[in-house]
DNA sequence: GCGTTTTTTTGTGTATGCATTAAAAGGCGC
DNA sequence: GCGCCTTTTAATGCATACACAAAAAAACGC
């Protein structure tokens, strides 16, 4: 049912994956170093995959290699969080825009309705991780609506950079009952084709969730996740 | 002068940078493709450096590696152009507008002043290449003032996306008189530390650079670069 | 003991060999 | 000739081997 073939993936990819998966579950924390033998080893295959996996994630900011050391996963700090929030608060608002310009009707935007009915229904139970997850279904829709390929990509990568700080950051969190409120007005800015309304609630939207998490990091004293 | 002791740079490193130099050079032209041991020949190496270089140079949006067919040197099409433009439009944006919030006084903006300045000179002398060269290195300095350095990275990366594209229009583009007066506001602005105003000189030059350019590209009936 | 030099260890960067498999070439019936 | 099957060719993905250099350990002088 899942798939048709199953098709031919290669070890590099699952590499990737795999390498992924162990960084985001904290299995490879933050800050540690890895020899490309130790993870070949842990992957059961050799290093040539496993060496361009880690090239690949060096390349989304996730790893650094250095000669002799290992691959050392990137730890996360405040200034990193001040400036990956930065950058999704104007691509996003961007998608926002280019959104509303699109002309999409109601049927187009289910995706993106059910994403902030979802959220909705997490608060009401107070449930923090569908919350996330649903919240996380909201910026990518959004963005995907935003049609520019290159924003989709740029948004998943800084995501994937701060994706273990907000997990982690998730349960110190102040309940997320206004942040809904905002959504509501891209959504409706969207559909009422009002690309200047619709950049701008996103935008000041952003900005306030960016405030609130750098303050808390700072409140932490977390300076690396 | 240039060296202190003569620095051991891998040979995939130089793979990287001479398959770049040869992508915008042309000598490898948008679209061709080039078999992973023949590029190998080429840079006098074997493939495993050359196939980490393409790695590298494919997540950068440079080639695309297609199984038996080759390393595809991506060409640019009109819809790219737009995409990337308006990603550039953004992330240059708000580093203007950081920049006029980090308060620079006059000696740190020297290097903008003089790609300014540079820019007029070119144009008096109808030195397009000499124009081109000063108006990239305003661009770069105006990012870097910025301080958010994915903005930095991510605007090198589309930068080098639509290099040839740029270089290849660049003779028949209007002569850009008016550009360098929006280039002497955001500066200004800069300096003033007016932050909004920094931020919207600069969306609407980029904005109208964008507008010239695709229209350009439409009309040349230019569909890939 | 302790700073310095020498030896050993070890990880990486690169070359190379090979199995796999997609595509091209060739053969065959009609 | 032409569609279909078989054979051959050849490019990749991966494993492996090895030289080099860096770091760690050991040896040494004092």
């Amino acid at each position: 049912m899942t798939s048709k073939t199953a098709k031919p993936v290669s070890n590099a990819q699952r590499a990737v994956q795999q390498l992924r998966e162990m960084v985001f579950s904290g299995e490879l924390p933050a800050g540690s170093d890895h020899l490309e033998t130790e993870l070949a080893e842990r992957l059961g295959m050799s290093r040539t995959p496993v060496r361009e996996a880690a090239l690949l994630l060096e390349s989304q900011g996730l790893v650094e290699m250095r000669p002799r050391k290992g691959v050392r996963i990137l730890p996360v700090s405040a200034t990193d969080m001040r400036e990956i929030y930065d950058v999704l608060t104007e691509l996003e608002s961007l998608a926002a825009e280019r959104a509303a310009e699109a002309g999409y009707s109601e049927p187009q935007l289910t995706e993106l309705a059910a994403a902030i009915d979802d959220m909705d229904g997490a608060i009401a139970d107070e449930d923090l991780e569908a919350w996330a997850e649903a919240d996380e279904r909201f910026h990518v829709e959004l963005v995907r609506l935003g049609g520019n390929s290159r924003v989709q990509m740029i948004v998943a990568m800084m995501g994937d950079q701060v994706r273990r700080a907000k997990a982690s950051t998730l349960f110190v969190r102040p309940l997320p009952v206004q942040s809904n409120e905002d959504h509501r007005q891209v959504y409706a800015a969207i559909l009422a084709g009002d690309p200047a309304k619709a950049r701008r609630v996103h935008r000041d939207h952003r900005r306030h969730a960016r405030d609130v998490l750098t303050e808390l990091l700072d409140r932490m004293r977390l300076r690396t996740l």
